[in-house]
RNA sequence: GGAGGAGUGGCAGAGUGGACGAUUGCGGCGGUCUUGAAAACCGUUAGGGCCCGUGAGGGUCCUCAGAGGUUCGAAUCCUCUCUCCUCCGCCA
């Protein structure tokens, strides 16, 4: 949510904000009739209650001095009815304000190419080439088939399209990629690992943005207002909603790992088969507070904690830095992670990492209280580090060989039990 | 799920209809003292909105978990919701 104060001194801005998004300015100019109307309504307002507490005093001073109050009293109720007619309009424009409020954009920096779409987006750099083959590259639905380390039938069974099940050395890579990121983030860039819950309540979700615009690709629980997380961002930037930080202890570092629900609803006709685009997901997430003057520092310091564990994997990658059109709702400058798919034949994405600003610490009330005792609010980041199941699809289709087994990458052995290669198993091991 | 209890500033904790946006302590900030620091002492310190002012600042309104209600007036009384604690039940 953006600064209202900021909006009104700063209409232009809002206003190219939404042209480069792609959006209509219709948003902006409603808020701005209305916030005109409210002002105005509440200087009448307040004008009437600063007359009906003066009256107040009043009374007490009468009755404290046995004395009539009686025509007093009937003054104040008369302008209690003129206050109430008031408060019923103030709350009517306060609630469509709000809603236009969460549905203003964040602004993107002034670093991100401009542009409606993903063409925009500009590739910053690029590791390692992507692998070349002397024979075709198989996909990972055929690799995770022939190993029978994934059984998408059996998913579907249980639950319906587009879930994974993961077996055997399937299953434990899927283990192994989970422990090796968190120890990487933990240990290498002092990230406080969190293991939060996987259901949020609407507050939470409306805190960092998911709600309420993306109600309908959540999922809710039926008797209770609760909602499976999307992604860990949730929860852990939420840890800190309605407090105020001390300046020293930022910035802070949180990595968490969490399965991830989406219901993916208008996204059919993409991605339909495998495992790029399930219901249901692994992630490890980086999630940072910062001072506002540190956040784009921190930014680029936690991409580059992301790309390490593509480098360390040996996937060969490229940095994208999205466009205006391409950017999420609340983001001010992201970055995604393309790790190269050769089975699939594309670049997939497996880390999204984005500086919000202060648009989600305003929504989420997170503030900090700096040495000389001012308050403001923090910038909260956030980055994959990276999407568990995506990598696992790099993993396949680069280290795949010949006969159709898949070497391990040599930093995940030690997470393999030594182990260093899949091969298909002929009997239940 | 049942029965009780509680939710007040950064934290702890007073406050049962008007003098309370709130005693006090801790913490923070400023100062005295000191070569410097600590201790001690003095002062100061809730958040937000609107209006006026170039500014320092001034005026005013709102906020005591949240939403309603009673009242001229609510932290305080009433209703509902949420959260936490204790006991019982159930359970990995």
């Amino acid at each position: 949510m953006l600064d209202l104060k900021f909006i009104r001194e700063n209409p232009e801005k809002v206003r190219k904000a939404l042209k480069d998004r792609g959006m209509s300015g219709e948003i902006l100019e409603n808020l701005l009739h209305i916030d005109a109307e409210r002002r105005a309504l509440l200087r009448d307002l307040e004008d009437l209650r600063h007359q009906r507490n003066l009256i107040s005093e009043e009374i007490s001073k009468l009755l404290q001095n046995k004395e009539n109050s009686q025509e007093k009293i009937m003054e104040a109720k008369k302008i209690g009815e003129d206050v109430d007619r008031l408060e019923g309009r103030l709350s009517q424009l306060d609630e469509k304000l709000k809603d236009l409020l969460l549905n203003i954009p964040n602004i993107p920096h002034e670093s991100v190419p401009v542009g409606t779409d993903s063409s925009y987006n500009k590739v910053v750099r690029t590791w390692g080439e992507p692998k070349e083959f002397d024979f075709t590259p198989r996909t990972h639905l055929e690799l995770g088939e022939y190993l029978d380390i994934i059984d998408f039938p059996r998913a579907a069974k249980l639950v319906g399209s587009n879930f994974a099940l993961f077996k055997g050395d399937g299953a434990r890579l899927q283990r192994a990629l989970i422990d090796f990121m968190l120890d990487l983030h933990t240990k290498k860039h002092r990230y406080k690992e969190i293991w939060p819950p996987a259901l949020v309540n609407r507050m939470s979700m409306t805190a960092t943005g998911q709600l309420p615009k993306l109600e309908l690709d959540m999922y809710r629980l039926r008797d209770d207002d609760f909602f499976l997380i999307p992604t860990a961002e949730v929860p852990v930037t939420n840890l800190h909603r309605d407090e105020i930080l001390e300046e020293e202890k930022l910035p802070l570092y949180y990595t968490a790992y969490t399965p991830c629900f989406r219901r993916e609803a208008g996204s059919y006709g993409k991605d339909t088969k495998g495992l790029v685009r399930v219901h249901q997901f692994d992630k490890i997430e980086l999630v940072k507070f910062t001072k506002p003057e540190d956040s784009y520092k921190e930014h680029e310091m936690l991409v580059r904690d992301a790309e390490e564990v593509l480098q360390l994997l040996g996937l060969s990658y490229r940095t994208v830095l999205l466009s205006t059109g391409d950017l999420s709702f609340a983001g001010a400058k992201c970055y995604d992670l393309e790790a190269w798919a050769p089975g699939l034949g594309r670049y997939l994405e497996v880390s999204s990492c984005s500086n919000f600003e202060d648009f989600q610490a305003r929504r989420a009330n997170i503030r900090f209280r700096t040495i000389g005792g001012k308050i403001a609010y923090v910038h909260t980041l956030n980055g994959s580090g990276l999407a568990v199941g995506r990598t696992l699809v790099a993993i396949l289709e680069n280290y795949q060989e010949k006969d159709g087994t898949v070497v391990i990458p040599e930093a995940l052995r030690p997470y393999m039990h030594g182990l260093d290669r899949i091969i298909p198993s002929i009997e239940v091991r």
